[in-house]
RNA sequence: GGAGGGGUACCAAAGUGGCCAACUGGGGCGGACUGUAAAUCCGUUGCGUAAGCUUCGAAGGUUCGAAUCCUUCCCCCUCCA
């Protein structure tokens, strides 16, 4: 190789080894480079999605700006979706049976899902398949056949299923099939690298595995992290309301994103913003030596998530926004109407049709906390009544506003 | 097939005849403070203006009175086979 190719081989693997969790092996990622860049051949990437779950979340990017920088040293990726394997179920979830998707359902999943990706992947270097399309067509026969190249020692590798079997908790024989058809994938697409969270990395080896007994090329798994949700501590997913979705609107995204523990500033920049290294480790030494302040590096964060998400423009009227709301203690520009009759109504009954408390009770509790303001003005009478006026503003809370439109 | 354990509010988990609209923790919400919707602290968390009403897997029953006792049913889990 010459001298060039040997540089061009450095700098991809170090753009890929930045934020990577783990790299399996790195020796063969280091070989396979190699090959790619001394013969053209772009390298095969690839991610397997669950077609169950359409919305995606910035937990998921992750992984997906990884890809993405993959595809920016000229590989190309394949997005399996999980059509067949969805309606087997995964393993880590044991009580809900997953309903099983119609054809319909998991089209149009699909291509929500895949319009969201698209925010972060190229188009044009992603190629979207399914994998029903040869996992559906195996006999029985095949099936076993796959079945017998593993053991059961080798399944109770993976944690969850040690740890089940530990605890005497059941485990079905179905699901050691779910890591079978994911590996299948790799071997039916000659995945060169597969990309997962490290919660995936039984399955992602499992890869590798098959791939060997296929007697091809066996694949890198190359892992990221798990980004923690805006509570700080668990791993950001939609059941637990801790993540932002990269499809929320632009102040919905900037507010989540302003609520992240300082702690997880860097974490944040460093796997979900597109933030050169350089400035990264700016934005740390300020926050450590107290320069910078760490809510103008949220806010900057938070304004990089908006462009990435909605585009410059966005971005600056989130912040301009949440400087208007949250700072100057301001009222927002765009704040939700709603139709209301004039005249005298008790203010607890108000609340509740403007849908700023789900019941009366609630309304009533507001009230005696004092969170709730008539434009700007405090009220905690529960018998109040208010007269109410066109454009007048109702706010519960500090984020909540209503203006009236009378009729 | 046999034996046992369990289903309580958003979640976890107390309560085993009245003091239970139900301890406590988490979460949520409100407030204070701040540097932001961080952190911390305080409050609050079924419905109802109220009297009161409806909740503890479901349906019946006993009782002046039941989450608590009885009957039937549904669901979950464990062990043995």
């Amino acid at each position: 190789m010459t001298p060039e190719q040997e540089a061009e081989v450095a700098r991809q693997l170090r753009m890929i080894r930045r934020g990577a969790a783990e790299i399996v092996p790195e020796e063969d990622l280091v070989r396979k480079l190699r090959q790619s860049v001394a013969t053209g051949q772009p390298l095969r990437i690839k991610l397997g999605l669950d077609p169950t779950a359409p919305d995606i979340h910035l937990g998921h990017t992750v992984v997906l700006q990884k890809i993405r920088q993959l595809q920016d040293l000229g590989h190309v990726a394949h997005l399996v979706i999980g059509n067949f394997t969805g309606q087997i179920g995964d393993p880590t979830d044991k009580s809900e049976t997953r309903r099983q998707l119609s054809e319909d359902e998991v089209q149009s999943n699909a291509q929500t899902y895949v319009a969201q990706i698209f925010k972060v992947l190229h188009p044009d270097k992603t190629e979207v398949v399914y994998n029903a399309d040869w996992l559906a067509p195996l006999t029985f026969a095949d099936v076993v056949r796959l079945a017998s190249t593993l053991t059961v020692a080798r399944m109770l590798e993976r944690e969850d299923f040690q740890k089940r079997f530990r605890e005497n908790r059941p485990i079905h024989i179905h699901e050691f099939f779910y890591p079978l058809m994911q590996a299948y994938d790799s071997v039916h697409l000659r995945t060169d690298i597969e990309l997962g969270g490290t919660d995936q990395k039984f399955n992602l080896l499992m890869g590798r595995t098959l791939q060997r007994e296929f007697g091809q090329e066996q694949q890198v798994a190359l892992m990221m992290p798990l980004l923690e949700g805006l509570d700080g501590v668990n791993k950001m997913s939609k059941s637990l309301g801790n993540y932002i979705g990269v499809a929320e609107d632009p102040h919905t995204m900037f507010g989540k994103a302003m609520s992240i523990p300082d702690e997880l500033m860097p974490r944040y920049f460093e796997l979900v913003s597109e933030v050169p290294l350089e400035e990264l480790e700016c934005i740390q030494s300020g926050l450590k030596d107290g320069s910078l302040h760490p809510r103008d590096a949220k806010m900057r964060l938070a304004g990089e998530l908006v462009r990435r998400f909605h585009g410059e423009d966005a971005s600056r009227e989130a912040v301009a926004r949440w400087r208007q709301v949250f700072q100057a203690g301001g009222l927002p520009d765009d704040m939700p109407e709603a139709e209301c009759n004039g005249g005298e109504v008790w203010i607890v009954e108000l609340l509740v049709n403007l849908g700023l408390a789900v019941s009366r009770s609630e309304a009533r509790r507001f009230l005696e906390q004092g969170g709730v303001r008539i434009d700007g003005e405090r009220l905690q009478d529960v018998d109040a009544k208010v007269e109410v006026r066109d454009g007048m503003v109702i706010q519960v809370g500090k984020r909540r506003f209503v203006r009236c439109r009378v009729r």
